[in-house]
DNA sequence: ACGGTTTGTAACGGCGTGTAACGGCGCTTG
DNA sequence: CAAGCGCCGTTACACGCCGTTACAAACCGT
């Protein structure tokens, strides 16, 4: 789903709250506690942006963000506890992308790696992003633009259709709960009479389904969720 | 002398603090007390950077920074006074290089200043390299003429076609919220019943959609806003 | 085959969005 | 300066989306 942060804080209780704010909003977060466990993080699957505390057991964030730095050009924003401190860092030139100040405002920190995200994002990929596409039975689905056809025709969705399909489009053969999709989509919880992921299911299944009584590409999977239960190719 | 900076905001007291800390860290400076103020002085002679206040008699400083952005790209750092707006300035996307919310550490603002400075320096040179030409699908954009072609029909556009145009061409891809739109647009922000965007979307669609019923182009993501959903080429 | 549980979906209603229509404002033109 | 025109903000209403509810159908253990 969302660009996925790596965040780097030794403090358990603010990294609680900040991945529990950054999954709320949309992206992804993992949390590591020191230097040596975002080298390793990093090392499993690469993050998009890095929120990088000042003060850390062991190797120091200057330290880190210096490294960081050498190597990729991950965007990096450094967190501080004393607002005195980020004078010094910025002065140092580290070279992180931005600067924050604890305690944050969390809307303003989030303002800031969406800002961050935007800015660094057209030197990775051209200005002029090209669409994300991919093929699954007849289908093309444009990702980017909310589209979808089947050969030639398009299939017009609603946000929540779309929503649900680009779920499922990013794992394709693997069950997921109603919990993992409402979480996915609404970014919510489900509560145990909640139906509507049901429904919503029920109206996507119409419009992608050649026969919706007999599901082929959404399997149901009793006391369990469902499954896109095709092979998903990238364009 | 160091380099030119240009204080706009109309606090004497604030302004004489920041310029004598300014002089003080090695810059020179000048104080503009709003808006007018500060494109006097800037017919004068130019400034390296502006430290622009959010809250300002006669014109607003959202809109000055929109301004200033539209000709030139002098390096812009917004100041405000309440730190609850630095989340929203930054969402609104008016293009500032940094945010700092009042009181700020004199230090820290010195070091924001410099890190700014640093980071556009080498920018300002091979700026003017992009035409002002875009196409998208089967239209080609004309930015600073104000034309739009599909083919080789010219297709009239009103100022508020025109700016919702331009805005989302600057932005393909990206879901823009109401405020936003309104703010990019218009310059001012967006209140709760306010449907004029929807209806200058309308207009919009009616002439450059080829079904302005199922809409192509111009997707609306339901309770968060609209997205240019194409790719834009430069010419 | 029976009863309880889970899933499918039609129907309803609240609310977000699309857009026709109206009217004020500024600009052009004679 | 008056008349005409186009632009655009407001209003009002129609429509579509989606969460909820209710009931039917499918499933499963016994």
């Amino acid at each position: 789903m969302g660009q996925a942060i790596l965040v780097v804080e030794d403090d358990r209780e603010i990294s609680g709250l900040v991945s529990a704010l950054l999954v709320r909003e949309g992206f992804s977060a993992r949390v590591a506690e020191n230097g040596a466990a975002m080298d390793r993080l990093l090392a499993e699957s690469p993050a998009d942006l890095i929120l990088l505390d000042l003060m850390l057991p062991g190797e120091d964030g200057l330290s880190i963000c210096r490294r960081l730095r050498a190597d990729g050009a991950i965007p990096i924003i450094m967190v501080t506890a004393k607002s005195d401190d980020i004078d010094r860092i910025i002065g140092l030139e580290v070279g992180a992308d931005d600067y924050v100040a604890k305690p944050f405002n969390p809307r303003e920190l989030v303002a800031r790696i969406r800002a961050v995200l935007r800015r660094t994002a057209p030197a990775a990929a051209p200005a002029t992003a090209s669409s994300r596409r991919v093929r699954f039975e007849d289908f093309v689905f444009d990702i980017d633009a909310h589209r979808l056809f089947r050969g030639t025709e398009e299939i017009a969705l609603s946000t929540g259709d779309y929503d649900l399909l680009a779920v499922f489009i990013e794992r394709p053969m693997r069950v997921l709960t109603r919990d993992q999709l409402m979480d996915l989509t609404k970014g919510r919880s489900w509560e145990a009479f909640d139906r509507s992921i049901d429904v919503a299911l029920s109206r996507l299944r119409r419009k992608i389904e050649a026969d919706p009584t007999k599901p082929a590409l959404i399997k149901t999977v009793r006391n369990a969720g469902y499954m896109f239960a095709t092979t998903v190719r990238k364009d």
